[in-house]
DNA sequence: CATTATTACTGAGGATGCCTCATTTGTAAA
DNA sequence: TTTACAAATGAGGCATCCTCAGTAATAATG
């Protein structure tokens, strides 16, 4: 009987990505509001009235249909970084990654402002998002506790520059129809590392030397300071 | 005779401005698939069908509400910076002008997302959005000819560092019910400062001085080469 | 295997909202 | 006042989302 119910649950599930990867497709070529809740179902192999025992209308099934593409994204971001590089190194990795990500599926992108229109509670809807741009704030975090970056200012807006310039940097790729953007990629963390990447002591343990230094002091401090905020950190941000 | 004519173009004008501004209010506040046309018909004062006789549909006068948006932006924008100021006080200005429109605004600008969205060529939706981010350009342009800026990467992905962030910016902003930015303008134009920020000779006329330094040199000659490249500049990108 | 209970699916039809167009109203010229 | 023309109206056509009574498929039971 448990095996019975975990097989019907197996079908549900499978039926479920077929009707999301079927929306998918039909969304992407028709845009949003050129699908027809019928021309899915075709595509899913079903009849009308079955899409919503799985999505109780077209706004949640769009939902859906985004959700799945930034959980697929982020299980791509997590194999795309190696944690043993430098930190640039995986932000670079990211970047990239990022970049083309929205350069090859920008349809769906698009698509993700569309989520939680209706100005009600989109809670659960943005939490593939916040997964996704979770990952930036690991590297980032795991750069600080490595003492290669410097926690200058808050979190935040470093992820709003990096995903912010990627997306609007996809778009004008996408509008000049390149298909690659290398370049973007290169400046963008350039750019970072002018800011963020620690200047003298690459390792901590020469913290016990005559640091009396101002600078060095006061990253020192703020690296401190870092440790204790990561312990009460704010929610996250959607992209 | 004429003059009867203008009257009437007037008029017609008026009525087009009457329509768009009560467009932009119910679509602010039910949202653009929850606004029903009867509604925006109501608001402006008028019959349903009348609004059929100044837009062709509701895309299209979703795109009107949007290109007019935009204008009204670049109105604010030309007031709010002043040539006479440094580059980047320029920059700043600009800067924070832009957050607080967004914030201010931001129903507007989730809008914008929704123009030409069926595929066909929105070149003249494009064109008020082209128009605003200009400004952007023509501060940074000035900046090189005047020796404050370096002429480093090219212009737009410069555009697109400076609005990308903002934008995403404004929406961490607006989900932590923030109403003001002025960290993330001083961060933006710092990180700016940072990679755009010629370094030496502030003003032209040192340029016959011993200039052998070979970083100074080097800017010197991208200076020259920009002043070339300006007369043939590729087309502008939307925001 | 036959019967019943349960779950999954179907597609015709209701409801809603965009848009058209025959008609009415307003305005300027003759 | 009459005529000509432009502007506005709103009932109704039409497309699409979504519901729900009915049907098929599957599992449980005797």
């Amino acid at each position: 009987m448990t095996t019975v119910k975990a097989t019907k649950r197996e079908k549900f599930e499978a039926r479920d990505t077929a009707i999301i990867e079927a929306a998918s497709r039909v969304f992407a070529e028709r845009g949003v509001d050129g699908a027809k809740m019928i021309d899915i179902a075709k595509a899913a192999g079903l009849a009308e009235g079955t899409l919503y025992l799985y999505h109780r209308n077209k706004q949640e099934l769009l939902n859906a249909v985004v959700g799945h593409f930034w959980s697929n994204l982020t299980a791509g971001a997590e194999q795309a970084i190696d944690h043993s590089q430098s930190t640039f190194q995986q932000l670079q990795d990211l970047a990239s990654y990022h970049l083309n990500a929205m350069l090859s599926q920008f349809e769906l992108v698009q698509m993700s402002y569309r989520v939680g229109n209706t100005g009600s509670v989109p809670e659960q809807d943005l939490a593939q998002i916040r997964a996704y741009v979770r990952i930036f704030d690991a590297v980032v975090t795991r750069g600080i506790d490595r003492g290669e970056i410097k926690p200058a200012i808050e979190l935040w807006q470093w992820r709003d520059i990096f995903y912010g310039t990627l997306e609007f940097s996809a778009r004008t790729l996408k509008l000049r129809g390149k298909h690659q953007g290398d370049d973007v990629v290169n400046n963008l963390v350039a750019l970072l590392r002018n800011s963020l990447q620690m200047a003298a002591p690459q390792k901590p343990e020469n913290r016990d030397a005559t640091a009396a230094d101002s600078t060095g002091r006061h990253a020192e401090i703020m690296h401190a300071l870092h440790s204790i905020q990561k312990q009460l950190e704010p929610p996250v941000q959607d992209g």
